[in-house]
DNA sequence: TCTTTTCTTGAACATCGTTCAAGATAGAGC
DNA sequence: GCTCTATCTTGAACGATGTTCAAGAAAAGA
């Protein structure tokens, strides 16, 4: 169902996307409304019914966008690391930095609850799975003790981990945290599940 | 402006939260309407108005009751254990658990989403800090080289840790993953986290 | 019993996502 | 150029939602 994207950077969905982009990053998931996305991209509001499945849709295609940014930020920052272990450090470093320096667009990447059943679309996926193919590298050599299999599922929970931390503690609803607590706390987090060696799983 | 909770099992308020609960427990969160839990507690519409500021507010009660119950479960646990670090474990499945048979009321608790500035109540937020402050005791024996400070910091970022793992795991929105390979995970994300000892913070 | 306060009601309002029939536009084939 | 067809565009309309409010009912106090 999903159309053919053509390649023009002034095309309806891709103004469509950057309005979407604009008001997610400035009021949050929940301040984008279909007639304001449709006015800042100067089309009418049927129009982006004829350009996108839905609302939840363009948010999609704007969480799209987020994730490969986080990929790109991880990509040089794979670069930065002299050992595996550093590497993952500076992973997770940009990770926090990330999720502080785009705080409603991240947000909007998990926030984003997909009806009963629905399930986000192959495109989509795809983009998360590489954030974890990314992490899966230095933890390989970290714990050559795990099979492909535990790998895979091992740089899940380590990622959802570091996302759990980071998402509880930027939630001002329950006790705010100093935002400089907040990278010390993941680090140690980070550490300990790489430096799992010594002890068994 | 919270007004005084009358005792009696079957105030208007009370019947509203059982309503709800049992929306949200079938429905999910999404799925609580105001027509339909004033309609399932016998009232006017209106009346909801009366006894709760908001839907949020509503949502909110359900909530506490949720975070009692986790809390009711953690009791029970601590009792289990022989040492800290057993403790530590069974609190881990516990929750696990927990989330589990209680996913659309659990979720619920997290996916509340207050407006912007708006924060949760004291008398919500208390019950939060009573999960953390059972944590906080068996790290305590765990980890006594941390400050009080530094403790209650990191049981919160243990928390949020297993919080984060559970909820994108539970989530299906990226790949699922079996059930049974949750609490395994989990338990090895808590046993890093706990057996910090050797390596320093 | 009268007065005052509190609770209850449901119609009304504003806003939202989504649909759709009608009009505009753009190609394709000749 | 002309015609037919397919696609895009439009904005009014629909149904659902959260919330308000004036009016009436019930309860409480004196």
């Amino acid at each position: 169902m999903e159309t053919q994207e053509k390649p023009g950077r002034d095309t309806l969905r891709h103004r469509l996307v950057d309005a979407a982009e604009r008001r997610i990053a400035e009021q949050g998931l929940a301040g984008l409304k279909a007639r304001q996305v449709t006015a800042d991209a100067g089309c009418a509001l049927g129009a982006l019914y004829n350009a996108f499945d839905d609302l939840d849709d363009l948010v999609l295609h704007v969480n799209a966008r987020t994730l490969d940014r986080l990929a790109a930020a991880f990509d040089d920052a794979r670069r930065g690391g002299e050992d595996a272990e550093e590497t993952m450090a500076v992973l997770a470093r940009t990770y926090v930095r990330f999720a502080l320096e785009n705080r409603m667009l991240w947000s909007a990447v998990f926030a984003l609850a997909l009806p009963e059943g629905r399930s986000a679309p192959d495109w989509y996926v795809v983009r998360y799975r590489a954030l974890i193919d990314q992490i899966v590298g230095p933890l390989a050599t970290l714990r050559p003790d795990l099979s492909p299999d535990q790998l895979q599922l091992r740089a899940r929970t380590l990622f959802a981990a570091v996302h759990g931390v980071v998402g509880l503690f930027l939630d001002a609803r329950f006790l705010a945290v100093p935002q400089d607590r907040i990278t010390p706390e993941v680090a140690a987090l980070v550490k300990a599940m790489t430096r799992g060696l010594s002890a068994a799983d």
